[in-house]
DNA sequence: TAAATTGTAATGTCAATAGTTACAATTAAA
DNA sequence: TTTAATTGTAACTATTGACATTACAATTTA
């Protein structure tokens, strides 16, 4: 099991709206070219992006903006715009028996630590804003 | 996407070993029923904890024992048992365009923090054993 | 009007999860 | 030593989600 690759090829799309975007203009064909997926995989993350107030894309004429200083938006916004985990990172077996003294209970047990251990993922990925990456970007180069 | 229920199916097996094991022989099928699950879910589980050596199986007269206390099994020993997560939690895109100044860096930027992330997560399973889940359970009762 | 591009539906492929059936091998008890 | 219960495991199916791809109408600008 892994968190589907639609939030590295997000953060890849913002990050090269950033970099490339004063230079070139950044259609899905040329965001695709980079991150090297279908264009229309980058379509579809524009427009999670675009509904969580991250870009804006220009229908007809081409090309993705910036729409919120990267400053403003943490690897856990871009996490949620692209849904990568829908509520609950930990699947529970749906129907442990009620009539058994464990079953009863194993959501009462299990529930509070499984949604702290999401959290603390979560939590690291708040603390990071895209502009951070975009610094250690620059010191890179 | 979701980790795997292998996961809680497998704390709950032990769980149910622990709390049950001196009432009654725990075969697949007694604690399938408690589970909720096919008997052959819980065989399998069964395996991965017995590589792990966390329970002894008994195979023709059945049963399963645990082999180690519980305060010596984290969540983490659990998930790793069990193989919920190959590796890497986040998936990255597999062939970013190395001809591009993005796609060229974008692995370097991301990785460390996406493996902080992750290891935010492991921590936090790693700060409880099963003998807190079963004070919290005699607690409950 | 023409050219480029987005937005989106439809479809296909692949891998993983989970469930199920089946049965040989094992063990203990009658 | 047979019988009954159970494990260990292979084989198969169904379902789901990820990702890729084709296609084309709608949009925008030149």
């Amino acid at each position: 099991m892994k968190i589907t690759s639609r939030f590295t090829v997000a953060v890849h799309t913002l990050l090269a709206i950033h970099i490339l975007g004063q230079q070139y203009k950044m259609t899905s064909e040329l965001i695709a070219s980079s991150v090297n997926v279908n264009p229309v995989i980058i379509r579809r993350t524009l427009q999670s992006l675009k509904a969580a107030g991250f870009v804006e894309v220009k229908a007809g004429s081409g090309g993705a903006t910036l729409a919120k200083p990267l400053g403003e938006i943490t690897l856990y916004d871009v996490y949620r715009a692209v849904d990568c985990v829908e509520g609950e990172l930990f699947h529970f077996h749906e129907n442990p028996n009620p009539d058994c003294p464990v079953g009863k209970n194993i959501h009462a047990l299990l529930d509070k630590h499984l949604a702290d251990a999401q959290l603390a993922m979560e939590q690291s990925l708040r603390s990071v804003t895209l502009a951070d990456l975009a610094v250690e970007y620059s010191s890179i180069q």
